[in-house]
DNA sequence: CACGTCGCTGTTTTT
DNA sequence: CAGCGACGTG
C-alpha cells in the first residue's frame, strides 16, 4: 500500500549516469555495510536472509537500480518477480524513483503469475492454447469440476468440488501434471477418479482456450522442458533475476525459476539473487515450502549468504516480544534482530475484553484517542487473523464516524454484476469461453431454463466443441423448440455484432453498448431491491476502469491478475486487512483482535497441519507484531459468535509465549481468572500440555482419516500422456448415410434423407422432416 | 420455465 | 448466519 510515511530514503533524485563517477553513487549512501554489500554482490548466486524491517525492498530495488546504473543490463533485461501485485506496484514505484521514470518501467517486474501468463501467451501454441487465452479464477474452476465431477456420476454431497479444486491445486503447486502423477497420489478423492477428473480437467481447459492460476506456472514449466529453444530464448534475455519473498514460493514456482536462472550458455553461474525471511513465512497452506529458502546453497552451489539482522522498523520492546515469540519455533534458520531504532517504547498491550463488541468499541476509543493526540488514522492498522472479523469493526467505525478502509476485503471484481458484465465481454472476446457462456445465457431471464441448456451441452460434449459453437449447429436443426431456438439464435447475433463492432470502436463504448443491449443494465435497473442501484454504479465503474486500458484484452488481463483494486489512500483512514495481507507494511499503531484458542492459532491449521501448522501460526504472529512500529496492542474476547452462536474462548498459547517484561496487561473488568503470562522457563511452559490432544475429535482429523481410509482402494484408471488440445472435428465424417433408420429421442424413429457434416435431415412418420445433429440419434 | 420456500452445511489465509 | 441445492408451485 502507499499509506505508508515515507521512510528516509536517502536516495538521490538525480540522473543515476552523473553519479557513475569515482566515489560512490549517492544511491549506495546510508546504507549498512551488509546492505550493501548484498547490492554490490551482483554476479553469481546471492541468497539474502532479511528479518522483518531491515531494508529487505531497499535492498532489491537499490540493487536493480545499481545493475541499471552500472550498465549491466537494460531494464528489459532484468526479471525481477514478486509475491503480490502490492509489492510488485511498490518496487516499480521506488525504482521509478531512481531512475527518474526515464525508462518506461521494468517490463519484467511483476507477480510469478503476471510474468507467467505474459511468457506463456507468447508460446501459447506450444502448450496447446492460443495467445488469447482466458485465465479462469477458482469460481470457474469449480464450475468446471463440478460438470466434470457429474458427468463421472461423482456424488457431490460426498466430494465437493470446491475439495477436488484444491486436491488439483495442491498438484498444480507441486508441479505435477496428471501424467506424473502415480496411482499413490490418486487414491483419496471419490474412489480414485480425481486423477482421471484432473486429467479430463486439463483436456477441457484447452478445448476452452482456457488457464487457471496454477496453470499459468506449470504450463511454462512444460513448455520450458519441452522447448529447449524458447527456453534458451529467455536465458538469452534475463541477465539478471531477482526473486522477492523466496519463502513463499512453491515447488511449481521453484521449478519454474530454477529452468530459467539455471546456468546456460549465455551464463556460467546462476545470476539469481533471492531475498526472504523463512519466519515470515505464512502460505504454507497454499503450498509454499520453506524449504525452498532452506535449500538454496545447495541448489546453487557457490551461492553467498548475507543476512541483514538491523531492525530499523520498531521499538526494541516490540522486537523483543516478536523474537522471544517466533523463538518457540523450532525449524527455522535463527536470526538474532537487532533494533536500531534506539527507542524502547512502549509495552506490548495485552487487553482482555468480554466479547468481540466490547473489542470493536475498545479499539475504536484507542483510535479516537490517538487521533486526539495528532496522530493520523493512516499510521494505524488492524490486522486480523479471519476475514469475518472485519464485520464487526466496520459495523462500529461507521456508527462513530471514523474513517477506515479495508483491504483486501470483498473484492470488487468478485461481485455478481461485475462477473457477469465480464462473461458478456469474455464471451465476445473468446467464444471458446463456455463458463462465461453458460453464466450469462441466461441473465437476463430469457427463458432459457434447465431443458435447453443441457441440450447445448450433450451437443457441445458429443462433439467435443465449444458451447457457442455447439449451439451455431443446434440452432440450425430443429432440435430445441421454436421459441428458444429463435432467442438463441438472435443472442449469438448479437455476439457476432458486438465482435464486429470491437474492431472498429473503442471498448468501453462497445461494453456500454453491450451491457444496455443485452438488457443487463436493464434487469438492475428493473430491480427494487436494496442493493441495485449500487450494482449499477459498480457497473459503471467497470466501464470507466476499462478506459484506462488500451486494449480489452489487457483489461481482462488486468482484472483476472491483479484483482486487488487501488484503494483511494488519499484520505486519512484506518486500515483493516488479514495478517497475510499485511505483509511488508508497516504502521506506527498495530491493533491484533482476537488472540484467542481456535481462531488465533487457527482449529483448522492445528487439525490439519499438526505442528507445522501451528509453527506457522506462530509466524503469523510474528507478522502481526512486526508490523508495528511503536505501538502494538493485542486484545483477546472471552466470548466470541461463531456462526450464529456465542462460544466462550481461551486465550490465545501465543499470548503465553511473549516475554513478560515487556507487557502489560489491561482487563476490562469481566475476566474470568485472567491470564497468565510467566514469560520464564519457557520450554516446560510450552510442553506442559500437548497441543494437539483434542486433535481426534475435530472435523478436520475425522476427515483426514476417512481420506485414509479410502486411500488404497480402487481406484480409477490413471491416463498417461500429455494433454493436447483435441483439434475440433472439422467435417468429419457421418456415421450415418441417406436411407438408415435412426432413432430420435423425441421424433421416434425415422430414415436419413440428408447428410451434412453432422447435421442430418430425417424424416419422421409422426413430424415430418426434421433437421437434427447427429449426436442426438442413435441406431435402432 | 421461473420463482419461492425449505433445510442443510460449512465456515482461514490468496495469486 | 450465511449461501446453496432440492423441491414444489404458479
Amino acid at each position: 500500500m502507499t499509506d505508508r510515511p515515507a521512510k528516509p530514503q536517502g536516495l538521490g533524485a538525480g540522473p543515476i549516469t552523473s553519479q557513475l563517477g569515482a566515489q560512490t553513487p549517492n544511491y549506495l549512501e546510508g546504507l549498512n555495510p551488509e546492505q550493501r554489500n548484498a547490492i554490490e554482490s551482483v554476479d553469481g548466486p546471492l541468497l539474502v536472509l532479511a528479518g522483518a524491517g531491515t531494508g529487505k525492498t531497499r535492498v532489491l530495488t537499490t540493487r536493480i537500480a545499481h545493475i541499471l546504473a552500472t550498465r549491466r543490463a537494460r531494464a528489459g533485461e532484468i526479471l525481477s518477480v514478486t509475491f503480490t501485485n502490492k509489492a510488485a506496484r511498490e518496487m516499480k514505484e521506488r525504482i521509478g524513483k531512481f531512475v527518474g521514470g526515464a525508462i518506461e518501467g521494468m517490463p519484467w517486474l511483476g507477480t510469478f503469475h503476471s510474468i507467467g501468463a505474459r511468457i506463456l501467451r507468447r508460446h501459447a501454441e506450444l502448450v496447446g492454447l492460443k495467445s488469447d487465452f482466458t485465465i479462469l479464477d477458482t469460481d470457474d474452476q469449480i464450475r468446471l469440476l463440478k460438470q466434470l465431477l457429474q458427468a463421472e456420476n461423482v456424488d457431490e454431497k460426498r466430494w465437493p468440488a470446491r475439495q477436488l479444486a484444491h486436491v488439483i491445486d495442491g498438484w498444480k503447486n507441486k508441479g505435477l501434471q496428471p501424467s506424473q502423477l502415480s496411482a499413490a497420489d490418486a487414491g483419496v478423492f471419490a474412489d480414485g477418479k480425481a486423477v482421471k477428473i484432473y486429467q479430463q480437467y486439463q483436456a477441457r481447459l484447452k478445448v476452452l482456450n482456457a488457464a487457471d492460476f496454477g496453470d499459468l506456472l506449470l504450463e511454462g514449466i512444460r513448455l520450458f522442458k519441452d522447448n529447449p529453444t524458447v527456453l534458451a530464448e529467455f536465458h538469452r534475455r534475463f541477465k539478471y533475476i531477482l526473486v522477492d519473498e523466496y519463502q513463499d514460493t512453491n515447488v511449481a514456482q521453484y521449478l519454474w525459476l530454477r529452468l530459467l536462472a539455471q546456468p546456460n550458455e549465455h551464463r556460467e553461474t546462476a545470476n539469481v539473487c533471492v531475498v526472504g525471511d523463512d519466519d515470515q513465512s505464512i502460505y504454507g497452506w497454499r503450498g509454499a515450502e520453506v524449504d525452498n529458502i532452506l535449500r538454496f546453497e545447495k541448489d546453487f552451489p557457490g551461492a553467498k549468504v548475507i543476512r541483514l539482522e538491523r531492525n530499523y522498523r520498531s521499538t526494541s520492546k516490540i522486537l523483543k516480544a516478536a523474537s522471544h515469540l517466533i523463538a518457540h519455533n523450532e525449524d527455522r534458520l535463527g536470526k538474532t534482530l537487532q533494533t536500531d531504532v534506539g527507542e524502547e517504547g512502549e509495552p506490548i498491550a495485552v487487553t482482555s475484553v468480554w466479547d468481540s463488541e466490547e473489542e470493536a468499541r475498545n479499539i475504536g476509543e484507542d483510535i479516537e484517542q490517538l487521533q486526539r493526540q495528532g496522530h493520523k488514522l493512516n499510521s494505524m492498522a488492524i490486522l486480523v487473523r479471519a476475514s469475518f472479523q472485519m464485520r464487526e469493526f466496520e459495523d462500529r467505525f461507521i456508527t462513530l464516524g471514523l474513517n477506515y478502509r479495508v483491504i483486501g476485503g470483498p473484492r470488487f471484481y468478485e461481485r455478481k454484476e461485475i462477473r457477469d458484465a465480464l462473461a458478456y465481454l469474455r464471451i465476445v472476446t473468446q467464444p471458446a469461453d463456455d463458463l462465461a457462456f453458460e453464466r450469462i445465457v441466461n441473465v437476463p431471464k430469457r427463458g432459457l431454463g434447465n431443458a435447453t441448456i443441457s441440450m447445448l451441452h450433450d451437443a457441445a460434449r458429443a462433439a467435443n466443441i465449444p458451447l457457442v459453437q455447439a449451439t451455431r449447429e443446434l440452432v440450425e436443426t430443429d432440435e430445441l423448440k421454436p421459441k428458444q431456438r429463435s432467442t438463441l439464435r438472435g443472442l449469438l447475433s448479437q455476439f457476432d455484432e458486438w465482435a464486429m463492432r470491437l474492431q472498429t470502436l473503442p471498448h468501453s463504448e462497445v461494453a456500454e453498448a453491450i451491457l444496455d443491449e443485452s438488457g443487463y443494465t436493464q434487469m438492475w435497473q428493473n430491480d427494487k431491491s436494496a442493493d441495485a442501484p449500487g450494482r449499477l454504479e459498480n457497473l459503471k465503474e467497470l466501464i470507466r476502469s476499462m478506459e484506462e486500458f488500451e486494449t480489452l484484452g489487457g483489461f481482462l488481463e488486468h482484472i483476472s491478475l491483479v484483482m486487488d483494486r487501488d484503494s483511494g489512500d488519499a484520505d486519512d483512514a484506518v486500515s483493516i486487512m488479514t495478517l497475510h495481507a499485511a505483509k511488508g507494511l508497516e504502521f506506527d499503531t498495530v491493533f491484533l483482535p482476537g488472540w484467542e484458542e481456535g481462531l488465533f492459532p487457527h482449529q483448522r491449521a492445528l487439525d490439519e497441519s499438526g505442528k507445522a501448522g501451528l509453527e506457522e501460526e506462530r509466524r503469523l504472529a510474528y507478522v502481526g507484531i512486526t508490523r508495528a512500529r511503536k505501538r502494538a496492542k493485542l486484545s483477546l474476547a472471552q466470548n466470541r459468535r461463531i456462526h450464529g452462536l456465542w462460544q466462550s474462548a481461551i486465550p490465545s498459547r501465543f499470548l503465553d509465549e511473549l516475554p513478560a517484561d515487556v507487557v502489560e496487561v489491561k482487563d476490562t473488568g469481566s475476566s474470568y481468572g485472567g491470564i497468565n503470562y510467566g514469560g520464564r522457563d519457557q520450554a516446560t511452559k510450552f510442553d506442559r500440555r500437548d497441543p494437539f490432544e483434542s486433535v481426534y475429535e475435530t472435523p478436520g482429523w475425522q476427515r483426514a482419516q476417512r481420506q485414509h481410509q479410502s486411500r488404497g482402494k480402487d481406484r480409477g484408471p490413471t491416463i498417461e500422456g500429455e494433454l493436447v488440445a483435441r483439434s475440433v472435428n472439422p467435417a468429419s465424417s457421418s456415421r450415418y448415410k441417406v436411407g438408415d433408420k435412426v432413432l430420435h429421442l423425441k421424433f421416434g424413429e425415422g430414415t436419413v434423407a440428408a447428410v451434412d457434416g453432422n447435421k442430418l435431415s430425417i424424416d419422421f412418420p409422426s413430424v415430418g422432416r426434421k433437421k437434427v445433429l447427429e449426436s442426438f440419434v442413435q441406431k435402432p
